[in-house]
DNA sequence: GTCAATCATCATGTATACAAGATTGATGTT
DNA sequence: AACATCAATCTTGTATACATGATGATTGAC
């Protein structure tokens, strides 16, 4: 009744594609073969070519024009600035949600941090809840088309916070930084979140990004 | 030799479609009928869907499934928040640009400068290089990334400051606004430069959303 | 034996054809 | 006279056909 969902196959099929890239099904580099995909899916090309150019579009992945698409690959250069950029966006939701978040939104992110909490020893568990805190800082901050924002950009960079979330003794720390976080959130020091969240993000880039400048050497492509 | 720019049709339907948007010769909420748009480039459907999709996804036409794309029409409160992150984005990038501006580039900005001083007297020359002046802050961030954000935000919001551009003193202030700017730049003070900076564009995004508020009485669609 | 050039093959880009849902106008009813 | 229902038309969504440039293999020359 509300939403008739009609969708588009290209609307299927660009969610589907882009859940492959972002899980890490589909690698940075490889060739997204049009006819190939059209097959696989059992539709034509049409609609395949719908969602390839709206990926591109968002980046995700990469048309060289007569050439074909190929699942885009960031070096490790651009990676550091789309960090440097996510720091800088995630400590502004924080810095506006401290001003405006209401009680049921900071029950929210509470309840999340929580769900951190009980998953500490599940890297992969953790990792979920840990999207789902810092999406409702988002929310948080009042500032919709910020939220957008931030979560596309968390979306861009998934695949590679995947590559390293097993590193030791990650979880424990990022788990102390939320409650930091939560706690400034709570007395309402915008500066204060802004700041944490900042370094929460920014050391992550530090750290993805050399971890990929390893990586680089050897898919190179 | 370089790009031999094969250009498919579809990225230069892309480019001419986002410029009359951009320009305003496509208002928003105005209708965008493949059929006619094919007509008028002389092209079949194909290749205006591609481009109708690639808009779609950038966010400058919205396009609801079998009812067709119009240009998409931002509300007063979206525009706000847009303006509000792109003061964000902007401060970010003139923090950066503090610290890591060269000499080249702190040259280019004063170019840019200069030449917002010589079209003072023209809102419409004083615009474009109005635009010069901040895309050199961009670039100055040594943030490939973050300077993409910012030109596509500006892009973006683009049309909504053609409305106000004629605001009686505002080339004044802006210009003074902007030299400000270059001076703080210029000796390194980062955190003032931010300041600035926010300043310098939140002041019209709240103007706009004031001005858009309006609007959206009118042509309500 | 290696390299280069040419040709065959294939993938992409565009056009056209077909299917299906949405909009609009007309007609009939209350 | 106003409203609802139905049909005709139009537009979008998808499939298929065709054109053109890229890739790669084969053949010939050095």
């Amino acid at each position: 009744m509300f939403d008739a969902a009609p969708t588009p196959i290209s609307r299927k099929l660009r969610a589907a594609i882009e859940d492959e890239i972002v899980a890490g099904a589909l690698l940075p580099g490889e060739r997204l073969d049009e006819t190939a995909l059209a097959a696989r899916f059992a539709v034509s090309r049409t609609p395949v070519r719908e969602a390839l150019n709206q990926l591109a579009t968002s980046g995700l992945v990469e048309i060289r024009p007569r050439r074909g698409a190929i699942v885009a690959s960031l070096t490790p250069e651009r990676l550091y600035e789309m960090f440097e950029v996510m720091a800088e966006l995630e400590a502004m939701a924080g810095r506006l949600a401290a001003r405006r978040v209401s009680a049921a939104e900071i029950e929210a992110l509470a309840d999340a941090h929580a769900a951190c909490g009980a998953n500490r020893d599940d890297s992969d568990r953790y990792y979920a809840a840990n999207e789902t805190f810092h999406q409702a800082i988002y929310a948080a901050s009042g500032n919709a088309f910020l939220a957008e924002q931030c979560r596309a950009l968390q979306r861009r960079l998934r695949p590679y916070r995947r590559l390293q979330l097993r590193v030791r003794g990650r979880l424990a720390t990022s788990f102390a930084e939320h409650e930091a976080i939560v706690a400034a959130i709570r007395t309402g020091e915008g500066e204060q979140v802004a700041e944490l969240l900042r370094a929460h993000i920014r050391v992550q880039g530090e750290r993805f990004s050399d971890l990929v400048a390893g990586l680089a050497r050897l898919g190179a492509a």
